[in-house]
RNA sequence: GCGCGCUUAGCUCAGUUGGUAGAGCAACCCGUUUACACCGGGUAGGUCGGGGGUUCAAGUCCCUCAGCGCGCACCA
């Protein structure tokens, strides 16, 4: 019988939460799970997205209610189709973004600067609101039905990530591409850090063009926009072949400007503009890049005049210490009192400023890390490259396709005047420069040091389901075959020192890999395996771990002793490997998990969850990576840390465990489809390019599909300010995150903006009601007519089955080719305009009138037709079409019970 | 300055390899004989920004002009 709920109208307030429980429940966002239940084939292709990781800054917007709405459609869709789909969320530390947010936060209830409070009162502070942030995150993100598998879970400034980030820096550093230099950077004055050049923004505005003397004695009148810096000048720079200064050339000028003295020498460079000003350009190295560059191809000295606070450093009474704005004042009023400035002309400028901050860009000469972009360095085959290169290769090759394929000029404009990425921020939130300075300034570094673990072979008490922990029980014969299996496998490791745990199971096996690869052996009694206690020669229990039975019946060591104990073990692979040596550790199955655990940094509480999802196989190989801070005296590691980007840079493969070599990274590297906003294209995309270029020698994804800003229903960008935001939670409360989807995908083109409104996401609402009444009217006839599976069909509804079958292959294709605006179009018209307006009312006559074959036939046809655009419809508007699915009439569900894991109508 | 995109019905936008225009919303008229008023039936509405070209055929390709939006760069 129809469910009553049908009799009355569809209600995503009370179904979607219901849902998504069932969901998690159900296990099945984590591919690994649908294997296992059979539901993906084990050798299925994967399909694989990261989801671009929101700022812990807050609350989610539109817009990522959109890349949500986008990534699950493809996600489920592959899902349907068989795909072993792996979705894995994360969040975003945002560096800046979430220290200026926290700092805000603390003035304003505490009236407190981070200076109060200290660097790290200030990060726990921080790390606090991140806590939080990331829970509201996590529970919207499920609000909006994604389909990712939060086991995977990741966040950019985690262990693991930290690992990835310190382990690329030092490959980067030891390459030569990243260096600490002097430079001339964008300084952000209201944020008191430096940013890179794709964090400024310039904006057009009305500014004046003095043009002036130094003093009576100087011969060449300059020009510039900016006089207060012009007390930093120590050149004139002029054409060479400019005749009306070709005399000076090579002349050097001691002179007083507006109190302070000057050497002014003048110099010749290709890169004036005669024609501009008057041809003459005032050269400030330390202010300004280009000057900066001028005075390096001449040999100029620098000379700062403005400091971090935009504030004048000259010894003048009138100058020092006033702000850059007041300084020009004072300087023009000077130069027109002693009859120095010549015109004063009305120009725009461009003013830059600090994405984030909004502070005015005041370019100061700065000690800073960087990217070296343009340096030529040697791959392992031999070749030698740049980043820039591999950046522009991996596009211009078709390896990464970009949607829509316009913004690959947009891609090759960036990388042609891309320059030297700095990297360094004055920030305290992040991930520190992992470099550290001694007294004589002289750089060091943490060591990375990559540790092989095996398995003993199979020993006797294996044999016979025995439990040995710390028995001594020997290899099995079996046990010796693999042991000398482990030892061809790593014929070409190039192992220098073996570490054994002291059991006999595990020093044979030592023994036998020692004997191919000629190295000695050192055993410890803390490589042990778990003591099991009292378990220990009791048989084991099939599917329950040895470790929670020891913890269950509370003998042997505690968890606590096995966290002692794996801490004093990781000290001593650390100390074993600190030369040269290439170390092997043998060791015991569980053991190895809770040292991978503790290395990870869980707390002990986790040991046994972990132990469960451990795999490990004998003659199995997997690599420790440990990152040192160097053990010297007095050294002080480098303040600043890195800019965000850096470790989103290193997203895709960071999230599958990198620089561990993981079964994850092998499935799911290269991941398929990154799906973002075209406003971070430079930002994220290239670097994710250029940094898995470099690291993998491979592309991130083979796909970047870029979708457009959300604005309201006037076109405007949503803001505060305007008060014209919309919060996904509220489209989710009002009128459910099904309709909320619909409204965001339909007329959504790739790369294009789209406008969105009430109006359009309560049409959507409409829709799931209307998808919940066809489905009662089906189930009502159903519950009159009777349901026959085998029914003979007539050619009338044969016809209209086929013609569903070719909107469902019209409908892949355009889901295939991305057009998912189109697909979720087509899929509602059907589904309302033929369906339920011409289907449904048709039918309605037979199924009152019509004979016995004639109402079975229609009811079989109904009922095909609701369940195949249900299943179109769901990767679209997951919620309300699991709901009606779950009351379909059993007879005819065949397997699975959920929707999201049901097949695809198409093969 | 360089580059990119947009300009199609009142509004928001589709229109995939060129075959003489579509959707949603809004408007107007009619309808309540139970799946749904969170509804049904129907009507009206566009010389596809202007100009030129290629073609048997152009919203679709080429050139050009204009307006709007965006990105990058920058001469002090």
């Amino acid at each position: 019988m129809m469910d009553p709920k049908f009799l009355k109208p569809y209600s995503p307030q009370d179904t979607e939460p219901k849902i998504y429980k069932r969901y998690e429940e159900s296990g099945f966002f984590s591919p690994e799970t649908c294997v296992k239940e059979g539901i993906t084939k084990p050798d299925a292709k994967p399909f694989t997205i990261m989801m671009p990781p929101p700022n812990v800054t807050g609350i989610l917007h539109m817009g990522h209610g959109l890349m949500l709405t986008i990534e699950d459609i493809l996600i489920r869709y592959k899902r349907m189709r068989g795909f072993r789909t792996l979705w894995l969320p994360g969040i975003d530390h945002a560096a800046i973004a979430t220290q200026t947010k926290v700092e805000k936060d603390i003035q304003k209830t505490e009236k407190k600067t981070r200076h109060d409070l200290g660097r790290e009162e200030f990060l726990k502070r921080i790390e606090k609101f991140a806590d939080e942030s990331h829970e509201t995150i996590v529970s919207q993100i499920k609000t909006l039905g994604a389909s990712c598998d939060w086991s995977r879970e990741a966040y950019t400034l985690d262990e693991k990530r930290s690992l990835a980030v310190r382990t690329v820096f030092k490959k980067m550093y030891d390459d030569g591409l990243i260096y600490r230099g002097h430079r001339v950077v964008n300084w952000d004055p209201k944020g008191q850090t430096t940013v890179s050049d794709d964090e400024v923004s310039h904006e057009e505005t009305k500014g004046k063009l003095y043009t002036f003397r130094y003093s009576k004695d100087f011969p060449i009148p300059i020009a510039t926009t900016r006089p207060e810096t012009k007390v930093g000048d120590t050149a004139v720079a002029v054409h060479p072949d400019d005749a009306r200064y070709k005399e000076f050339i090579g002349k050097e000028f001691d002179i007083s400007f507006v109190g302070v003295p000057l050497r002014i020498k003048i110099i010749a460079d290709e890169e004036v503009d005669t024609e501009y000003g008057t041809g003459a350009v005032g050269v400030t190295p330390a202010h300004s890049m280009t000057d900066f560059e001028i005075a390096k191809r001449h040999n100029l000295p620098l000379k700062q005049v403005i400091n971090e606070y935009a504030k004048m450093m000259v010894d003048t009474s009138e100058l020092k210490d006033k702000k850059t704005k007041e300084a020009r004042e004072i300087i023009v009023e000077q130069l027109k009192k002693e009859g120095l400035l010549e015109k004063e002309e009305e120009i725009t400028i461009n003013l830059s400023t600090a994405d984030r901050s909004g502070g005015v860009i005041e370019p100061l000469p700065k000690l800073q890390w960087f990217v070296a972009v343009n340096k030529e360095f040697a791959r392992p085959s031999g070749e030698k490259t740049t980043l820039k290169k591999i950046m522009r290769a991996a596009v211009e090759s078709g390896a990464v396709k970009i949607i829509p394929n316009y913004f690959d000029k947009t891609y090759f404009h960036w990388i042609d005047k891309l320059g030297d990425w700095c990297i360094s921020r004055q920030i305290w939130f992040g991930h520190r420069i992992p470099v550290w300075y001694d007294e004589n300034g002289n750089t060091h570094h943490p060591k990375i040091i990559k540790v092989l673990l095996a398995r003993h072979g199979e020993s006797v008490a294996h044999t016979e389901h025995i439990i040995a922990g710390q028995l001594d029980s020997p290899l099995s014969k079996k046990g010796r075959v693999e042991a000398k299996e482990l030892a061809k496998k790593l014929e070409n490791s190039k192992i220098t020192k073996i570490i054994s745990s002291d059991l006999s199971r595990a020093e044979e096996t030592a023994r036998i890999v020692a004997e191919s690869c000629g190295c000695k052996i050192t055993t410890y009694k803390e490589l042990r395996e778990v003591d099991y206690g009292s378990l220990s020669k009791e048989k084991t229990v099939e599917g329950y771990s040895a470790l929670r039975r020891k913890i269950d019946v509370n003998t042997g060591e505690s968890l606590e002793e096995l966290e002692k104990r794996a801490k004093n073990t990781l000290e001593i692979i650390k100390k074993e490997t600190n030369s040269t040596e290439k170390l092997l550790v043998i060791g015991h199955r569980t053991f190895f998990s809770i040292l991978d655990s503790t290395h990870k940094g869980l707390s002990n509480e986790r040991f046994v969850e972990e132990r469960e999802k451990w795999k490990m196989n004998t003659t199995e190989i997997k690599t420790l990576f440990f990152v040192s801070s160097p053990q010297e005296k007095n050294l002080t590691q480098d303040p600043d840390t890195l800019d965000t980007w850096f470790s989103s840079s290193l997203w895709t493969f960071s999230t599958l465990g990198w620089p561990e070599e993981t079964e994850a990274l092998k499935i799911y590297h290269p991941t398929d489809i990154l799906e973002t906003g075209y406003e971070i294209i430079f930002f994220w995309v290239a670097r994710m390019i250029m940094m898995t270029g470099y690291v993998l020698g491979d592309v991130p994804f083979h796909t970047v599909y870029l979708h457009g800003t959300v604005r309201d229903d006037k076109g405007r960008k949503m803001s505060k300010s305007l008060g014209n935001g919309m919060d996904p939670m509220d489209i989710a409360n009002e009128f459910g995150a099904d309709a909320g989807r619909m409204a965001l995908v339909v007329g959504n083109t790739p790369g294009t903006d789209t406008n969105i409104s009430k109006q359009k996401i309560k049409g959507y609402k409409n829709f799931a009601n209307k998808i919940w009444n066809a489905s009662r009217f089906v189930l009502e006839s159903i519950d009159t007519v009777g349901f026959d599976e085998k029914a003979e069909l007539r050619e009338e509804e044969k016809k209209r089955i086929e013609e569903l079958q070719a909107l469902s292959e019209d409908i892949t294709k355009d889901i295939e080719n991305y057009r998912f605006y189109l697909a979720a179009e087509k899929i509602y018209h059907y589904f309302w305009h033929t369906f339920a307006d011409v289907i449904i009312e048709e039918s309605k006559a037979m199924l009152k009138e019509g004979d016995e074959k004639a109402r079975k036939s229609i009811v079989l046809c109904l009922y095909t037709i609701l369940a195949t655009t249900l299943k179109l419809l769901h990767p679209f508007m997951p919620f309300v079409t699991e709901e009606v699915w779950g009351s379909l009439p059993e007879s005819a569900l065949k397997t699975r019970g959920l929707l999201m894991v049901e097949e695809w109508p198409i093969e």
